[in-house]
DNA sequence: ATAAAGATGTTAAGCGGTTAATTTAATTTC
DNA sequence: GAAATTAAATTAACCGCTTAACATCTTTAT
């Protein structure tokens, strides 16, 4: 690797003349027959500058530091990706790179830590929160980030009162799916939730018993079942639910993928949806439109969350004051796999 | 942030026994009460050793760079998100991190230049390829970062002669969905590619023409469909196509999704599948087991691929001498999209 | 002709680590 | 108790780039 010495002195000239036209083309600095000899130089010796050494100098990397807390394989869950895709589409069109560094640690804490001490040096960082980590966790990693004194944003994080910027993501709840699936007269639901430990499924469970309480509906806790986030599972778990509670009207899932495993469980135990069972999704992803019957779902908005949070970020970098925290709400696909049960009772919330 | 001179400060020694401390803290060269000052000094100031300086001092940074010459948005494509998802989980067990820098600029060519330029400094990179690139731009590409002098691995980009370490992703071609449906006793085949431009097409096109010729079977250009790799143009084009050639018995698919949106296309004209139609998609991926029916497909084992292709990139990066090829052949999945369609020839090749 | 202004370059001191070489201190050996 | 050995800590150069400050050379203005 040719370093910036070796281009000046083929070049004749000072190692600053260099960097200064490379930074900026357009310099008056530099007068254009150098610019033509550094130009020269620079192909001659094929040279890159030295991100590192730049970065050292300027204090700045344009570069994000991704903070997962979590040791399963990245790139692997399409909540999470989605969620990527806008920040990246966002951050990229601004000239920041980003920097993924995983941790084998095995508490939510210590992998924050290690990521963070990993890529210290980024500009700024984006922390997620995933279906593991307990409100206190959060709370945690959020001061460890705090520590780097860089801007930064969470991103799939329950509302927290500190001055932090945040993009949250409503109806992470069961609601909007629940009281739909109610508006259309249906008594009979089951919760497919992912884990069952966390603070989100804590917070899922409270909710769901509040709502079916609150209309009058049969609720156990063996109503809510525990897919994993995984389409196996969902399927098993869903089969040996429906033979349970052979009178359930409807499912009402928290991912789309283990919806439609839903749809195969609920196929293979010889009902049809919708005219048996109605089921509900959840992120309007590919595969509720691919699943048949189309799945009807909540659309979260994922992608835009995504760019929500890279451009809070972005504010940051540039000197934006204050904390900023947008609400991005979900809204309601409907596609064929509800249909109303009884009779309509349009007036129910 | 407070720099090791600080913490060396700090807790009253030199930054010299700091950073060897740092770097290992089993070291003879510190005494214990020492280790125990700068423990406390790291805590105190909460010190972050910089990874710039760190790694401009070393010449090793951990940071591995991902090449996609691209600009659409990344993390938003089921192929390269479970390639991206192997090759994580293997470099992260070694502590290596991954960079992902894009580019917007508006030749393949160019875009790794970029790319190449602002992750300058990498202990090694992954050159990814797309269906956009053609076999010069490959060349041209692969010539660019091997400019670099670090070591690096091709994926999903066909087999050169150079001495390049590559991971081989076979069945890439048609071969192995088309004749697996002409064993089947189909003959009325029809070929849903993504994009028609970039070499990977003119090899698959011309793939097809020969098996269908060879076999004595209808082919004519018209038989191949490209869906842009979307569902809705899929769903469209393979519309379309039934209407022009309703005697259509089977369509081979290059993606899971694109067989998953074929599946309703065929259901929306009121066929059904495999009764009418045989489908048979690519790649394995949860589309394929979600859709109903399930799709038979052809599992390229991209996970391990990008195991593999970090493998290869380990070995380049522990000294390994010599290039290595990699080559994973893909293994049909029969699920239940396709039929047997008139008397079975199962010696046909 | 001379001072002022402008254009073009260079010098050198960082940025925050690492590490070979060296010094200083503590032990061991005879 | 002096010499040799080992342990512990330090010094200072270096990694490659940036940039404030300074130097030199042209122009332009007066």
């Amino acid at each position: 690797m040719s370093s910036i010495k070796e281009v000046a002195k083929h070049a004749g000239i000072s190692s600053a003349s260099v960097s200064i036209y490379l930074n900026d083309k357009e310099t008056k600095r530099v007068s254009s027959k150098t610019k033509e000899r550094i130009e020269l130089a620079v192909m001659d010796l094929n040279y890159h500058k030295n991100v590192f050494a730049s970065s050292l100098s300027t204090q700045k990397s344009k570069l994000i530091g991704i903070i997962i807390p979590t040791i399963l394989p990245l790139f692997n869950n399409d909540f999470t990706n989605t969620l990527l895709s806008g920040i990246q589409t966002r951050l990229s069109s601004f000239g920041y790179g980003l920097l993924f560094f995983p941790s084998s640690a095995d508490t939510s804490i210590k992998i924050v830590k290690e990521q963070l001490e990993k890529s210290a040096g980024c500009d700024g960082y984006i922390l997620f929160s995933t279906g593991f980590c307990t409100m206190k966790q959060i709370m945690k990693n959020i001061t460890e980030v705090q520590k780097t004194q860089r801007p930064f944003v969470t991103l799939n994080i329950p509302h927290v009162e500190d001055a932090v910027n945040q993009v949250l993501i409503q109806d992470l709840d069961t609601s909007t799916g629940v009281r739909y699936l109610i508006k259309r007269g249906h008594r009979k639901i089951l919760l497919l939730l992912g884990r069952s430990s966390g603070e989100h499924a804590k917070y899922l469970k409270k909710d769901f018993q509040y709502i079916m309480e609150n209309h009058n509906l049969d609720f156990s806790e063996d109503k809510i079942l525990y897919g994993d986030y995984s389409a196996e599972e969902s399927y098993t778990k869903v089969k040996a639910a429906l033979k349970k509670f052979p009178d359930t009207t409807a499912i009402c899932c928290m991912s789309d993928i283990m919806a439609s495993s839903t749809l195969q469980a609920i196929r293979d135990t010889g009902k049809s949806v919708p005219e048996d069972i109605s089921v509900i999704g959840r992120n309007n992803t590919l595969y509720s439109r691919l699943s048949y019957p189309a799945l009807s779902t909540i659309d979260l908005h994922m992608h835009q969350a995504g760019l929500s949070s890279a451009n809070l970020l972005l504010d940051a970098l540039n000197g934006g004051t204050g904390t900023q925290k947008i609400f991005l709400s979900g809204s309601l696909i409907e596609r064929d796999s509800v249909r109303t049960f009884g009779r309509k009772n349009v007036n129910e919330n």
